[in-house]
DNA sequence: TATTGTTATACTCTATAACTATA
DNA sequence: TATAGTTATAGAGTATAACAATA
């Protein structure tokens, strides 16, 4: 699978493939097969990988604004609405006013979400484990690094 | 955007957030973006991501079959099909019956294809570019290798 | 029997625009 | 005038199943 049978034994190529060099492809690879085992482990719990995040930000913290969820998540707040309407109507979290700020809503995760979440994180961590097999401990935290320093733009 | 401004100033929470701390959902974040980026350099060119990436393999070797080329971009093979019509009309590609397995196609980039695919892929490094502006080439190489790693469980 | 390409279908994810209620 | 949430819609990406031609 990981390289074509019929590449030439001569290569008469104007333009190199040259894809497995490129780090964006490589990413779009790694998230696309990373995504696939996180969500087949998350099904069996009823969720997929986003509605998996929206539950571990509302089972955080003192209550996520959809808006800081959907920046936190890089989603457009409005596909943070029926996330958190799903997850609502199976009663994982909440949803509340804030009494502060009252176009703003609360989200907090319900004791049901709680104790789902501590098994989605279970198997989110396994699929991670199972997608970085080929990297030693130490190489899974060179790649946590340079990742971060990607999406945050930090450090 | 890169954190809520309403984190609690005392953490209540009985789990953690941590998504920051999970590599797959890095990596979804640094896809989705390069992505954005790619797209967002390829579409006045008339590619996007997927059929660009064809049309580089098309560019290359000495006619690739469209299995293997799903192979190779993890694709299942019945997306291939449209993205090779696709680049068939516009006369950037050709498929032709393989004389030696008469059920494979070959596929190969036209001069047009390989005039286009040249410009695309300055497009495609520009925006690989910017994406991994926060990092040195060094550190761009090591990220390189480890995905490298991950996706073809290499090295 | 197995494989290549194909068609069809449904589902998930992503991008945009417009609207409402509050600030 | 700007912001939080909402509704709606369209497009891109992904997953499956079944089929014809060929091996």
């Amino acid at each position: 699978m990981r390289a074509p049978e019929n590449e030439p034994a001569e290569p008469v190529a104007a333009v190199e493939p040259d894809l497995a060099g490129e780090i964006e492809f490589l990413t779009v690879r790694a998230a696309a097969s990373g995504t696939r085992l996180a969500r087949a482990r998350l099904r069996p719990l009823g969720l997929n990988v986003r509605s998996y995040s929206v539950l571990a930000l509302a089972g955080s913290g003192d209550g996520w604004s959809q808006r800081a969820i959907a920046a936190y998540l890089d989603l457009d707040p409005s596909q943070v609405v029926s996330l958190v309407d799903e997850l609502e109507a199976k009663g994982l979290l909440t949803r509340e006013v804030d009494a502060a700020d009252r176009r703003a809503r609360r989200v907090r995760a319900t004791p049901a979400g709680t104790d789902l979440l501590v098994h989605a994180r279970q198997a989110a961590a396994e699929a991670e484990d199972e997608a970085l097999a080929a990297l030693a401990p130490e190489e899974r935290a060179v790649l946590l690094r340079l990742l971060r320093r990607i999406v945050f733009a930090e450090d």
